[in-house]
DNA sequence: TTGATTGTTACCGG
DNA sequence: TCCGGTAACAATCA
């Protein structure tokens, strides 16, 4: 995250404004992230906590910032740049102990270098779940989304619907390995990014983010040619090809 | 206008 | 009591 300078915070629509007063003209000193949570440490020890959820989104303006656009729930005022933040699914500031309790929650961050790998394997074996409604429980592995459940099941030709505890190390140790390496290229790029290069017919920045994966949304295997099957498995629309993905 | 959605939570039944 | 599945909720965009 970027907003590290002194900051007006201010809400446009007026839900939260006992909250932002109390940080309102202060600095920002550590951003940090668990999962899919979002923490903004203050200089004189308040904590934001910030969940997008489905639709939360940043939105940087050059300064002096346009009228906020959507739901602006806070607006965060640099020198040079300031910050809206529309509709997320939370966002509230909470003291040490709720900050405790919310990470205690969490599972292991593959974007975490001290994420254990032997933790979620543990799990996995305690569990019947299909493997693709795991890996979504964010008590197990945090950060993992709709999309990277489906890819990470994909390149590692497993079926969604194999139960977690049928897995065997080797499998695990796979789906772990590449689940962290796709979660930092989307770190890196800021984007969700699943195509190997050697897939790609063009640029990166020539191809749609719908093209940027194997088989969300796809039509086709990518690797087979098979058509693609979809359903819902754990609330969300799966995505894998049942010629790839044995059982 | 309608439906889908890069998600979480509470609740219910087995 | 634990676990997994489901419905409700949310605002935006195609």
């Amino acid at each position: 995250m970027v907003h590290r300078e002194k900051l007006k915070v201010s809400t446009p629509q007026g839900r939260f404004d006992e909250e932002a007063k109390k940080v309102s003209g202060r600095k920002i000193c550590q951003v940090t992230a668990d999962g899919k949570h979002l923490f903004y440490h203050w200089t004189r020890g308040e904590l934001a906590h910030v969940h997008l959820g489905l639709y939360g989104k940043f939105r940087v303006h050059k300064n002096p910032a346009p009228e906020p656009r959507g739901a602006v729930r806070v607006r965060m005022i640099g020198r040079e740049r300031s910050f809206d933040l529309n509709v997320p699914n939370r966002c509230e500031l909470i003291d040490q102990q709720a900050y405790t309790q919310l990470r205690a929650r969490l599972g292991e961050d593959p974007l975490h270098s001290g994420a254990c790998a032997d933790t979620v394997w543990d799990r996995c074996n305690k569990s019947r779940a299909p493997i693709g409604s795991l890996l979504l429980n964010q008590s197990v592995i945090a950060g993992v989304g709709n999309i990277y459940r489906t890819e990470v099941l994909f390149l590692a030709r497993i079926h969604p619907e194999l139960p977690a505890n049928h897995l065997d190390r080797k499998q695990f140790d796979e789906l772990w390995e590449r689940t962290k390496t796709l979660m930092k290229i989307g770190v890196k790029y800021n984007q969700i990014i699943t195509l190997g290069r050697e897939q790609r017919d063009r640029p990166l920045s020539r191809l749609a983010a719908s093209e940027r994966v194997n088989i969300y949304k796809r039509d086709d295997c990518p690797r087979c040619g098979s058509g693609v099957k979809s359903w819902e498995l754990g609330g969300r629309k799966m995505y894998a090809c049942c010629n790839c993905q044995k059982k």
